[in-house]
DNA sequence: CCTCTGGCTGGAAACGATTCCTAATTCTAA
DNA sequence: TTAGAATTAGGAATCGTTTCCAGCCAGAGG
């Protein structure tokens, strides 16, 4: 039981060479003899042996393991990301370690600091917020390359993946503002964060060129939470001057939003005008045919693999784009009944 | 650069100790006296030394590392099953490394000879098949715990979570029953999977109970694929008796089913009754109020995840149940037309 | 015939912890 | 006072690799 792990010295031993050649022929060290390469590795295919990847993180300082870190696996764009960049990084033999920080800053602390402990290699995270100062020390001072997914920290040795909302969501306003609309709410997450801001520039783009002028009432920037966004939607159809169209910006967003509407029974597309901005599975089963701001999760998973792969091997930190774009589909029609 | 990892040797130096007594302050032995706890303490805290899990796995022969293995971490079931086995696991101290098989037997090979390099301590797997002979002696051999989800192998040394499908999915088809329906379709995954068969056995029961003699033209086992569900619906109401209800076993084929009723222009819970046998996020923003056969994903993770600590303290192989039940909503009230 | 070069090989020192064994010190009791 | 027990600390082996270094041997060149 206890001896059923071959090792190096098993090899070593059955062929009758020290353990150091047989590290050798296993690294493709270039100095070793035709008859010692075949010696070793019949020994290792006999024995079936495999290296140990702890022993050989140790002594190597690599671990070949990539930290995932988001706020929620189960968000559906962010187990697509997860899931594309898992399959890049095994390709190039990384294995990637999950982990959930729950909105929470000091969770997202404490992993990192388990992350710096279990000597993984880079880091994959969507962080929770951009402004706390403690978070870009922490960082700075891991010394494990980092992407960034969607954030933005001045003075950070970061890459990013950035994905290009205001694009998105300029097209898609504008087309609600060419509808007619003028009483647009726009509900999304916190302020401070890029994402949100980028998301408001493309809102506030389109007012601009639409000659519209914003009521603050409408913007509801606070949180990405369903809830928040149900409360919101709900608060926004209680006062006087209701919206006539809304944006959503998020998943959580959408579904606080829809049902919300579901609540006050508003029919989408009928009563209200309705973007989603992100798509999520079984989007076109829903009970209205959602017209959307649609990013590409694949890619962003992908280009999160390639650049964390790139700090690794030593290049320098850099950003990629995803781009967005507007999906028009009938619950953003013409539906002004006021 | 190279000396910015502070490892026990620094503390010791710090501290004016040796290497051992500072592992044995750290690791609360009981032979150390308070001069010497405080000693080293201060050095610790001092130097903000953690120590290292690479170097105390390969002495301790343990990771605290589970892995966790499925077909396809986007099914939002899975992605709730894995957040909930993280938190649960982290609580004890353990990490996951998330792997996805893609449905693929030779994949899943792969997997297992990775989390055995990589010494992890134990697997928690939803498996591509159950009939596999190799896939049986690889894990037998391979020597790490096991926790399988609704698979069941004979004679595996696993734990497995199982969940009682049977049970939601005849008190759903006995409603259907009552409602007068006699053509009811049942689409699913491979008969091979005990998930398939105890789903079938549902069914049958609730049939022989209702005295309905089973057309097997309206069983279609074949794979949990939306593509698989999609075609075989199409199928179903392409023949002369077309079914008055469907059964869709899993998420996937839910999903091909409303799609293909869809284009057949059929409404769901109007032309034909649906019962979808699991849920996914957003279930009530879908276009029909579908009736469901519930289980919680949620206990599911921490079933399996409180099944594999037992095994890794040397507990014995053990089953959790997890019970299913129908939720009666709009989509399966009576709609009866031929 | 001797030395030099160069290809191969084996030995040993890391990597950063844990843990066993031994020795030193203190304390108790005769 | 001293033997023996009880505490506590240090040294060294170990986990399974990689890699540096030194040495050996053969062939080439003088």
């Amino acid at each position: 039981m206890k001896h059923n792990r071959v090792t190096i010295h098993h090899v070593a031993k059955k062929a009758g060479v020290a353990i150091s050649s047989v590290s050798r022929v296993l690294s493709n060290h270039a100095d070793v003899s035709d008859d010692m390469r075949i010696k070793v590795e019949k020994a290792v295919s006999e024995l079936g042996y495999e290296p140990d990847y702890l022993a050989q993180s140790l002594r190597k300082g690599a671990t070949q393991t990539i930290g995932f870190m988001i706020r929620d696996i189960t968000n559906p764009l962010f187990s697509i990301v997860a899931q594309s960049a898992e399959f890049e990084l095994r390709k190039a033999g990384y294995s990637i370690i999950l982990i959930n920080s729950h909105g929470d800053s000091s969770v997202e602390k404490e992993n990192f600091s388990l992350f710096k402990r279990r000597r993984i290699d880079g880091i994959i995270a969507s962080l929770v917020s951009e402004d706390a100062a403690q978070t870009k020390s922490i960082i700075n001072n891991l010394g494990i390359p980092i992407v960034l997914l969607d954030r933005e920290i001045a003075g950070l040795k970061a890459s990013a993946v950035i994905c290009n909302h205001s694009i998105g969501v300029k097209e898609a306003t504008s087309d609600l503002i060419k509808n007619g609309h003028k009483r647009i709410a726009f509900v999304s997450g916190m302020k401070d964060l890029l994402i949100t801001r980028s998301r408001l520039k493309g809102f506030e783009d389109a007012c601009i060129e639409g000659g519209i002028k914003i009521d603050p009432s409408y913007l509801r920037l606070g949180k990405f939470s369903e809830d928040y966004s149900y409360h919101e939607i709900l608060d926004l159809f209680g006062s006087k001057k209701k919206p006539t169209a809304i944006v959503a910006g998020g998943i959580g967003a959408s579904a606080g939003a829809l049902r919300a509407l579901k609540d006050l029974k508003l029919k989408v597309g009928k009563d209200v005008a309705f973007i989603a901005v992100d798509e999520w599975p079984m989007f076109d089963l829903l009970s209205s045919d959602l017209s959307s701001v649609y990013r590409d999760p694949d890619e962003i998973g992908r280009e999160s693999a390639r650049l964390i792969l790139n700090l690794i091997t030593g290049g320098p930190t850099s950003q990629a784009v995803v781009q967005t774009h507007y999906r028009r589909r009938t619950s953003s029609r013409r539906v002004l009944n006021g």
